[in-house]
DNA sequence: TGTACATCAGTGAACGCGCGTTCACTGATGTAC
DNA sequence: TGTACATCAGTGAACGCGCGTTCACTGATGTAC
């Protein structure tokens, strides 16, 4: 088409990059092809090679850049004056759970991430320890070693509770575990 | 090929489901394809359509089945003299991760079935609740519901802390949060 | 008891389709002279 | 300043392949007479 200015690559990889964590968190990463993840960004599926090696690669390349976006969110979060109960409250809503393509990469596609090659899950275990490092500390500023356990315990829970939630048909028992998930979180978090 | 005693039919669907179940576990359920999943059986795939309306009705039925043979498992473990500590102790076990095939199809299949259709996520919300109130049972017998939060709670991490393991490249780290798990599983049952 | 027929679980080729990937080509812009 | 050329992000058709599903057919056994 044309010759852009050097930075309009860059730019372009990024939408891919973005609007592929959406679709893959929706439809799951063997659920989302080529062709349509690059329409999604607006362009044909010629010129998803330009950009990424190969699907592994994308892949690799959008489960770094989801848990970046995770780490930056709940950075800022944690930061200003929004607590652990309220960030806790946010993840385990209905609203969260019933919006996959927005959420958290690993409650929708953590069990499909160890399926992965290796460069995917390595990929997967900077992004995640960098989250969990955070909640620690932010639970135990002085000793955030100590606090680790406590926040793979915290990750663990909230995983597996929006995942139960959105697995189960019954709406008024989906609504019922993401409360009992609430509970659970802020009695872990409290000890 | 043949007419076979009455009971021959029922008795190959049911090693259709098995093997089925172990290739989801193993694959995903997108990463299944019928040709394998029947050659797995020792069947050709033109027969899978007299033993199921589609694939969608396979899926519904393996998850039935994954979880009855889960419930059964527990119910033997838990009404002898294994104790919770250990069934937690074998679920969150190195062996456990690294054979999916044969083990936990929440924690290999969760976020999959979440975004399957009604059918199947209707049963698997029959199942993992008939599995979660046998852990309430054995939680406080006098008093199942009151046991049922605490059940749930025990469930999510341990579903979460293996899918994390799994999803983890680093061996070490991957051994560390099975033993992390542990010790929040443990602190839970022991509220 | 021996023969003809009905049954039906399973075969295997074929259907259209979307997958991941390749490649010859386009055409607007930046650069060289 | 004006013209010729190089650049390269993106196009879109095509590749072989495996997907889920359909269907005409097979052939060993049970049943009827």
């Amino acid at each position: 088409m044309a010759r852009y200015p050097s930075a309009h690559k860059e730019v372009t990889r990024q939408r891919i990059l973005e609007k592929a964590g959406r679709r893959f968190k929706e439809d799951g990463i063997d659920g989302s092809g080529i062709s349509t993840l690059m329409s999604d960004a607006g362009l044909t599926s010629g010129a998803f090679y330009a950009h990424f090696e190969s699907k592994n690669d994308l892949v690799a390349s959008v489960v770094a850049e989801e848990l970046r976006t995770q780490e930056a969110r709940y950075d800022t979060m944690l930061g200003s004056s929004t607590s652990l109960e309220d960030l806790v409250r946010e993840y385990l809503s209905p609203e969260h759970r019933d919006h996959p393509g927005s959420g958290c990469p690993s409650a929708a596609l953590l069990d499909e991430i160890g399926r992965c090659g290796d460069a995917t899950r390595q990929a997967y275990t900077d992004g995640a320890m960098r989250v969990v490092d955070k909640i620690a500390a932010y639970l135990i500023p002085q000793n955030p070693k100590s606090a680790r356990g406590l926040a793979i315990g915290l990750f663990t829970t909230m995983v597996g509770t929006l995942q139960l939630s959105r697995a189960i048909s019954d709406q008024e028992l989906a609504e019922e575990i993401l409360n009992i998930g609430i509970d659970n979180a802020l009695a872990l978090a409290r000890r």
